[in-house]
DNA sequence: CGCACCATGTAATGCGTTACATGATTTT
DNA sequence: AAAATCATGTAACGCATTACATGGTGCG
């Protein structure tokens, strides 16, 4: 699926690499993300596949930039997905709840560590969402004013982030105050 | 990770690969998942490390159970693992979202109806959370009292699949409202 | 002086899915 | 009669991470 992420971006221009990373790791961080390595190795079979082409732009005192562009193939590819309903939930995964769920041997004192971290984390990520990802989208618009109705869709993506980060530090403050009360003090 | 979700069911008594299946996609469902394939294999894996040891029982008319002892080895493991503090959030994917993110040119109503799909999905897991997930663990409570606060544990990871699926139900009738607002008619 | 940014890629390894292969028992 | 449950495993493939390999520019 990273192969659509690429494709999404390359569809408003040809981008190189290491610029789909910073797009990728920005903007759609809250619900995909990829390492540079992939995301080289991923052009790389797309234009094999012939869904994107590449050309060299020469640089001096720095590697050569390999900039993709998208092309017929790859942009029909990218709207026939588009056009197909999901018909499953993306089930998930959190390393959290897992360790949370057979936590208990490991005594309330090592439980409420575990769950206080991670609230500030999350306290960390939902400040992010609201000032910078949320400045990177009015910035584009601000930009390029015909990517107004793109944008709204960038943004409900974003509110989900939010609601996110919000529902989960609700639930942290919730189990942190419940392990303090129920569960035995450790000997 | 699959090995500490093993590691920890059987760290309350000997089970077999495919009773360990029925654990895991019943009851950490909402935050961990795994084929039967990759169980087996990794069960396999685990035992070779030492961390479970197994024995064949036999049975008529049904193929051989294998049932998995977690080791003392494999108890130090979990609970050393345990005992860390998790220092990053889990990076989460989801399809739908990216695929939103990218969805302007697919057109309002394919747009709407990916949406209302989603809709009725997460609607359908939500319910699923609150009677049968819920169920399963009253159930075990009832039938092994000495797992009360360990089950204290397994209730709050519930609670946050509920409240996971109570959020993406409201983001999206947000988020259908908006599109039938805010995006402009197919033509 | 050190860190972040710019910029590319390959190799090895690990994690996870799908398909293959088999087949009786129980429930609807 | 069909579908779900019980029960095990391997092989091929695909997706993703970590480590390896290189090195100049610009900022504080």
């Amino acid at each position: 699926m990273l192969k659509y992420a690429l494709l999404g971006f390359l569809s408003y221009q040809p981008l190189t690499g290491y610029e789909l990373e910073g797009r990728i790791n920005a903007s759609t961080g809250n619900f995909w993300h990829a390492r540079l390595s992939q995301i080289y190795t991923t052009l790389k079979k797309l234009e094999e596949e012939g869904m994107v082409t590449s050309r060299i732009e020469p640089q001096e005192g720095r590697p050569d930039r390999r900039v993709y562009t998208i092309t017929e193939t790859g942009l029909a590819d990218l709207h026939q997905w588009l056009a197909q309903p999901l018909m499953e939930i993306t089930p998930q995964k959190d390393d959290l709840l897992l360790k949370l769920f057979f936590a208990r041997p490991a005594g309330k004192n090592a439980i409420l560590t575990l769950l206080r971290v991670q609230r500030g984390l999350h306290e960390a990520q939902l400040r992010q969402y609201t000032t910078e990802t949320r400045h990177n989208i009015h910035h584009a618009v601000a930009n390029y004013p015909q990517l107004a109705e793109d944008a709204l869709l960038w943004l409900a993506t974003l509110r989900f982030g939010e609601l996110y980060e919000a529902m989960y530090l609700q639930w942290l403050d919730e189990t942190i105050a419940m392990v303090e009360q129920q569960i035995a003090d450790d000997v």
